[in-house]
RNA sequence: GUGAGUGUAGCUCAGUUGGCAGAGCACCAGGUUGUGGCCCUGGGGGCCGUGGGUUCAAGUCCCAUCACUCACCCCA
């Protein structure tokens, strides 16, 4: 009788050593890179009442029309898990009032988001990101030093071959001007365009911008640029950020095509690309949104924020710095049950000292514990037989060198501790 | 949601016009009573994704279904 097997969610997976290493080491460079920028941790939950979603992403956006993992939860109350973070650190920002006591303050977070989106190279259906968020500063300096931010990080993981895209999407002021001109452009050849952009025509003309049908391309290709209609304040506010990260030897593109999928994005709109993961490239993405947080019920505070894909980063480090096993320090060897009895309390004294130590107890012959440690990589093996139990000894080898060398029992910890070099 | 490709051992994959299920690597044991890598010998491992059909006979042909992968849409 077989028993039927459980699998995984489809989009979903596990991630398994030796690649959570690299997981591990990459969050802990976010870490102490973005604490030297300023910035803080919080740790919103990954479910949030839907309308916070509804009303920060756009009623309009593919997100929350198809994507969303929504459930009723209790009373008549829509749960959802959060599809990326920056809206649930807005909520919080607001629900504690932590502008109260300073209206400028700096987040990351790292988590998984849930889209519910056809699985692909680079996309699942629940995927990790690294969001920065900043609250209360208005300034271009801060765009430019966010992206600078963003990019020293890739580049703390030599992680290159990336490209910054820059664009601006202007803002209440001026943005209606331009999408009235394109709606108008567009309406006059709604026949050229595909399916979707006719549906984008009367929520997000905006949209049609980034469409990738042959068509819709080609009838956007002489469309009017969101750049020649920005008010002055928007204006100088761009050219403020491309002259700041000029000046901080950051590259970019200007890509006036560069319109985000969240509707909440105003002025600065960035994406950071990669040629190397398939069709999808973009490792990183983030953007202003000045009302957001007014929009979500407090107060007028400017806003910018970036999300990194921590799934695709992983992926181009890992095409880069293959993971690989890491094998003990010292490998214990015991021969016979008064040895394993012995060992079971020196390894575990050790490893409690901090040196990585692994124990075979399994009682196989010594050669193939010598194998065994050899394969997984072990700098050495302390073993302990009839013969080191009555002499008062281990015997410490090098699997490296082969050296060995007889260790004192009663000072076995002392004795690895310094020998490791600890 | 749409399209294409792939499902055989832990992994990578062969499998001829339909005729007893295979290799390499990995794993285990021995060659060496308590010393790894190289070498030699032997061994364990499989509902051939699942269900149906055709046939004396199906991993192979047909249908369905599921999963995975890539791409479209969109994004991180």
């Amino acid at each position: 009788m077989r028993t039927l097997m459980i699998q995984l969610v489809r989009g979903f997976k596990d991630i398994l050593p030796p690649e959570t290493s690299v997981w591990q080491s990459i969050e802990d460079t976010a870490r102490r890179h973005f604490e030297n920028f300023g910035f803080r941790e919080i740790r919103p939950p990954v479910l949030e009442q839907a309308a916070l979603f509804q009303r920060s992403i756009g009623e309009h956006t593919d997100i929350v029309e198809k994507e969303m993992y929504t459930f009723a939860g209790s009373r008549d109350t829509l749960l959802t898990l959060r599809p990326e973070a920056t809206a649930s650190v807005v909520r919080a920002y607001i629900q504690h009032k932590i502008y109260a006591a300073d209206p400028a303050a700096r987040f990351y977070t790292i988590g998984p988001m849930f889209r519910k989106e056809r699985p692909q190279k680079g996309r699942y259906r629940q995927f990790y990101q690294i969001n920065a968020e900043v609250f209360g500063v208005d300034s271009p300096y801060m765009d430019a030093q966010l992206i600078y931010m963003c990019m020293t990080f890739f580049r703390r993981l030599s992680v290159s071959g990336l490209q910054v895209h820059l664009n601006s999407l202007g803002c209440p002021e001026c943005r209606p001007a331009f999408r009235q001109k394109l709606s108008e452009m567009l309406a006059g050849r709604a026949e050229n365009l595909c399916p979707d952009c006719l549906r984008r025509l009367e929520k997000n003309p905006l949209r049609v911008l980034d469409c990738k049908v042959p068509a819709c391309r080609a009838a956007v290709a002489d469309a009017p640029s969101m750049l020649d209609f920005l008010c002055d304040d928007c204006g100088q506010h761009f050219r403020t950020v491309q002259a700041a990260l000029a000046d901080m030897d950051i590259d970019f593109q200007i890509d006036p095509r560069l319109v985000r999928g969240l509707d909440y994005y105003t002025r600065t709109a960035f994406e950071i690309q990669t040629s190397e993961l398939g069709a999808q490239n973009a490792v990183a993405g983030g953007g202003r949104y000045d009302q957001l947080v007014e929009m979500l019920g407090g107060p007028a505070q400017p806003a910018i924020g970036f999300a990194i894909g921590l799934d695709r980063l992983v992926e181009l480090f890992c095409a880069k710095f293959p993971a690989s096993e890491t094998g003990p320090e010292v490998f214990f060897l015991p021969m016979g049950d008064a040895a394993r009895k012995r060992v079971a309390k020196w390894s575990s004294e050790l490893a409690n000292a901090g040196v990585r130590v692994e124990a075979d107890f399994s009682g196989r012959s010594l050669k193939a514990l010598m194998r065994r440690a050899d394969r997984m990589g072990a700098a050495r093996v302390l073993i302990v037989g009839d013969q080191e139990l009555a002499e008062n000894k281990a015997v410490l080898r090098d699997m490296k060198t082969r050296d060995q060398a007889e260790v004192p029992m009663d000072r076995l910890v002392e004795f690895i501790s310094e020998h490791v070099g600890r």
